[in-house]
RNA sequence: GGCCCGUUGGUCAAGUGGUUAAGACACCGCCCUUUCACGGCGGUAACAUGGGUUCGAAUCCCGUACGGGUCACCA
């Protein structure tokens, strides 16, 4: 069957040129790890910092491997995290479609043509053959002989009409050397002879990985392919695909990996958190983003914190590193506490009342209250509930708890200390966080002793705890006349 | 195993032949403080290793070690 080459045609002119477009292209295959979300943020930055286009396809020519649901997880994910795409499946644009199962009869066509120019070959070697294949060879590689680049042209006609299955194959030159070079990586040469002749086009009709993003990255006019540095030992046979077309080869920026340890990637099985986990665990989106901006990258400069527009400003490809990137979730509490605090604490409330209700549950107090003192010491939102459950159930605290030598008090003085803030509290006309405070300090006044001598007692004995939010004025505010006096009334029992 | 790539404090990292080798997190100490935290000040801690080249190497070259990637009809 000839090829329809003002077919082709049409495709190259629709290609846009002459700007920067960038392409996130994951695989619909469960949830947004944190390798992924970065690489997403880098190919974001780049178009953004050269005034270009991102674009998102979705590769989803596995479908052993698809999981219903994941594109969504994929677009919401890019929105939370502000990486708004040009061009994509939900959106259209001028290159479409942006799913690789819809583009099926353009990679047909392309390898139809890459077969007539040289460049690919009909495989009809089933599984078994290839073991055998292999098994001739005492070495562990293996690799395809290619022995069906050799068929004539009457055979594979002749294995055609009898309806065999096929694979199509890239052809490596046998000889030369294939240079490439990357940005990040510098230049990197490969034998062809170390190359195989991988499958382009699978027996169920559908492009591999190795063929769909040469023809997608071509026809979309991507100018920057941002990936994982685990394709760079495979970007020469990319390389050999756009030489064999004629094509333009773009600028390859590749990725060193994020770590969870010195060994190992980040991955789901070791546990460790996808971008949605990290939100469920009450990490703010900005933070991951500032975060994971920095695995890998450096600004430069001493400025760490950086909001999405400024990192569009500041990015520059050249400053990615080479070698692979610890994931380390302390420094990640540290931005996450540094954006909670700098949240309006409008904002702060609304974000925490779900988790302040969860350790309150309908106790009527002031969760503005409660929201002011967390504010400044929440590193993630899900710590909030462990840090003031004591205000509805006091817990069962040991008494040694009222020692503490700055405040220079102990159990003996907390009693007396008690005994004394007791009928002072009982006799408070209203109880406001100010009547607390001036009746306490007016107490402090007249035994003439250090505030905290006060201070430390009590707020051990409303709380039970020996770390709280807030001090015991606005503890005592919160739980309310009546509680705060069976509290005090309960350590004094316990102490005398 | 072959090929490719990497290696600065515990972690993220700056550094591109001459620096007291930044900064941040973490850690430790001090100050502040009604606790913790926040904030402020200070401190401990690094160029994997052996050879070159050079007047001079974290920076350039070679080897070694260690680590990562890849070698699928997965991406």
């Amino acid at each position: 069957m000839p090829l329809d080459l003002n077919w082709f045609n049409q495709m190259e002119q629709n290609i846009p040129r002459c700007e920067v477009r960038t392409r996130f292209a994951p695989s619909p295959t469960g949830y947004m790890h944190i390798g992924n979300l970065r690489t997403a943020l880098y190919t974001y930055l780049i178009a953004r910092s050269y005034g270009g286009k991102f674009i998102l396809r979705i590769e989803d020519t596995d479908q052993g491997r698809y999981i219903e649901g994941a594109t969504d997880a994929i677009y919401n994910t890019l929105k939370k995290c502000g990486l708004r795409h040009d061009e994509g499946p939900d959106i259209g644009g001028p290159v479409g479609p942006y799913i690789q199962t819809q583009r099926r009869d353009i990679y047909t066509k392309y390898a139809e043509l890459l077969i007539q120019k040289g460049g690919a070959y009909r495989c009809f070697c089933s599984k078994e053959d290839l073991e055998e294949h292999s098994a001739d060879s005492s070495a562990s590689v293996k690799k395809y002989d290619g022995r069906c680049s050799l068929l004539s042209e009457a055979e594979i006609q002749e294995k055609l009409a009898a309806g065999l299955p096929y694979v199509i194959r890239q052809k490596i030159p046998r000889e030369g050397h294939t240079t490439f070079s990357d940005v990040v990586f510098g230049d990197i040469t490969v034998e062809n002879d170390s190359l195989d002749d991988n499958v382009l086009i699978k027996s169920d009709g559908l492009p591999t990985y190795n063929f769909a993003n040469v023809i997608d990255d071509h026809l979309m006019g991507i100018t920057h392919v941002v990936r994982g540095s685990e394709y760079l030992s495979s970007t020469p046979k990319y390389n050999l695909l756009y030489k064999a077309f004629g094509w333009e080869i773009p600028t390859y920026i590749h990725c060193p990996p994020v770590m969870r340890d010195a060994h190992n990637k980040m991955s789901k099985r070791h546990g460790d958190p996808s971008y949605e986990d990290l939100i469920s665990l009450g990490y703010l989106s900005e933070a991951v983003v500032n975060y994971v901006a920095l695995l890998g990258w450096s600004p430069g400069g001493e400025q760490e914190i950086f909001s999405l527009d400024e990192l569009i400003k500041v990015f520059n490809i050249k400053n990615i590193s080479k070698s692979p990137a610890i994931f380390d979730v302390v420094k990640l509490n540290y931005f996450n506490s540094k954006y909670i605090a700098a949240l309006s604490p409008d904002e702060f409330h609304e974000l925490a009342l779900p988790y302040i209700r969860n350790a309150i549950g309908d106790n009527d107090m002031d969760t503005q209250v409660i929201a002011s003192l967390l504010q400044n010491r929440t590193e993630k939102l899900s710590d909030i509930p462990s840090m003031i459950d004591f205000l509805s159930v006091l817990p069962n605290y040991e008494l040694d708890l009222f020692t503490n030598k700055k405040s220079k008090t102990n159990p003996e003085i907390a009693l007396e200390m008690l005994s004394e803030a007791l009928p002072v509290l009982r006799n408070a006309s209203d109880w406001t966080a100010d009547t607390i405070h001036d009746l306490l300090f007016g107490l402090v006044e007249r035994l003439e002793i250090k505030n905290s001598k006060l201070l430390w007692p009590v707020r051990i004995a409303v709380s039970g705890k020996s770390v709280t939010p807030g001090g015991a004025i606005e503890i005592c505010y919160l739980l309310g006349k009546k509680e705060t006096l069976r509290r005090i009334q309960l350590a004094i029992d316990r102490l005398s």
